[in-house]
DNA sequence: CGCCGAGTTGAACTGAATCAAGAAACGTGG
DNA sequence: CCACGTTTCTTGATTCAGTTCAACTCGGCG
């Protein structure tokens, strides 16, 4: 079920699933290839099924990591897509992958013509809340080495299909800092 | 009106803020007060109308401040109360207050009653997640200097109402560097 | 008056950034 | 299949922001 990884399945109903799909559109994408470009309102909530997808900004000169999507999660811009203004991430495919998305509209109508659709949207909320409450509190308490380590454990697939200035910026660090985390054990 | 800083105004129904006030609890309380307490599940969302709350939790030998609550804004141990976990957070007054809030079950039930409202609840997590996720960015690439301007820029008064160490926690540093950043301008 | 919490200041230390140079791996075209 | 350029990764030397630890000041307040 591709919404596993999303903590839904137990609280949502089969009829939603039915509609949810029926909007949905499938396609197969090469690596490189860009979901979501920066500087236009992101129209879309992709589901992966096969691959790996990251969105990424730009600050200053560099190129900065803020979420991964492997298979069966989800990914979007999605302060755009809540806020209806303009990103300032890029999502791109790090490998051919195939994926699903619904447009906003699409989205925004199922909530309007079935209100109690909001439940999930708020579930899902609320898991994404969760997740990013962590994410601060590793920033503020764990040292780059401790949380590359609680990357590695949740995600162990990363360290050998992401480039390493990849994971750093996500951690928070640089590249050369990570790399003597990896040379030291 | 009380939800002005949730940023939910207009995008709300007039009845829902009848069902939601009858549902609530009013109360004067003084400084100190601890409106929720560790190490159990959370059952009140809280609003603020006069005075000022923190959230508060123990990392080692240390108090941390993760939010405070002025004025027009909300608090609650919010993953406990999303998740019905038992809660690492204190809640406490820092000023004599007044407040209303409003228990878990309530709230669920006038979810269940009136699921259209849901909307609501996935609007105010979506307020949430814009703030959280700039807080993240504020930990990952602003010095302790900047965190410290754009917080007393953002709140201007939480300067003269709280302490030095609790501000220091809240934006991940040390009450001794706070306290030099203050020294020198 | 003496204590206590809050804030300040100094000195030494440290984790991570920065800058710079190489080494390895990768892929593209001849 | 090799050669070359590009991108990715590693390693070293230096610097710096912020921590830690410790001592000291200041303003209440019982």
């Amino acid at each position: 079920m591709i919404f596993d990884n999303l903590n839904l399945s137990d609280q949502i109903s089969a009829d939603f699933f039915d509609d949810f799909s029926k909007l949905m559109t499938f396609q197969e994408l090469p690596s490189k290839h860009l979901l979501h470009c920066e500087g236009t309102i992101c129209n879309h909530f992709f589901i992966i099924h096969k691959g790996l997808a990251r969105a990424y900004y730009h600050k200053d000169t560099k190129d900065i990591t803020a979420h991964f999507a492997i298979e069966k999660t989800s990914i979007t811009a999605i302060d755009s897509f809540i806020q209806r203004k303009k990103s300032r991430y890029n999502i791109e495919l790090l490998e051919d992958s195939s994926l699903s998305y619904i447009n906003y509209d699409d989205w925004k109508k199922l909530l309007e013509d079935k209100p109690h659709y909001e439940k999930y949207a708020r579930i899902f909320l609320e898991n994404i809340y969760i997740d990013i409450a962590e994410r601060i509190e590793d920033l503020l308490f764990y040292s780059a080495k401790e949380r590359y380590e609680k990357l590695t454990h949740k995600f162990p697939s990363l360290q050998q299909r992401v480039n390493l200035g990849h994971i750093a910026s996500y951690i928070g660090i640089t590249q050369e800092t990570l790399s003597r985390i990896r040379a030291k054990k």
